[in-house]
DNA sequence: GCCACCGGTGGC
DNA sequence: GCCACCGGTGGC
């Protein structure tokens, strides 16, 4: 078998803060919990729309009634929306979500950490990875599994000559905030 | 023109 | 020396 690889990092960071998705019926941003739960709300948002009902399963009584829980237009926070129906993250594995300073040319990176805390950048790297490391196609891990695609910021002029994004049919009703700057 | 991929390197 | 972060570019 193949030899683990030596390349480990040490300190993993998400830039994400929050976790939020809108309801379909009045529109206003529910707090998701935690980032499994939002990962599995984001596979299948398509199909199984949210309501401010869904979120009563940790946030008991909630309604359309009640005040949306983040206010987007708190500068303090940098927002981006996410694509729909990106794969739930393998048990045991990781997916990260680095946001890049403003200014610069690109806006995130995706990678995923697997259980042995190698950092993988790619699907190239990726699908190598699980060829030298059959056991996870044994637990039934397949690449289908994985994405790479990065949020979209809010705020078009936060990544450099990018040209101004419309508000794209292809984005669900979510957002990433991370910190201050 | 876009973006997936990965090489280079500044800052630790 | 290492690696998180950023930019360049090949392939579409």
């Amino acid at each position: 078998m193949a030899q683990e690889s030596s390349i480990i990092t040490k300190n993993v960071w998400d830039s994400v803060k929050l976790y939020t998705v809108q309801c379909a019926k009045c529109s206003k941003w529910r707090l998701i919990p935690t980032k499994d739960k939002y990962e599995e709300i984001r596979e299948r948002i398509v199909e199984q729309s949210f309501q401010c009902e869904t979120a009563r399963e940790w946030q008991p009584n909630v309604s359309c009634e009640d005040e949306s829980d983040v206010d987007k237009h708190d500068n303090s926070l940098c927002w981006a929306m996410d694509r729909p129906s990106i794969p739930q993250t393998p048990r045991g594995w990781q997916r990260i979500i680095r946001i890049r300073a403003e200014g610069g040319t690109k806006f995130a990176d995706i990678y995923y950490v697997a259980p042995s805390n190698q950092r993988l950048r790619s699907m190239v790297e990726l699908d190598r990875y699980l060829s030298e490391h059959p056991k996870y196609r044994e637990e039934g891990v397949t690449i289908s599994q994985f994405s790479f695609q990065p949020p979209v910021p809010l705020d078009a002029n936060y990544v450099a000559k990018r040209r101004a994004l419309s508000a794209s049919s292809h984005n669900m009703n979510s957002t990433y905030s991370t910190g201050a700057s």
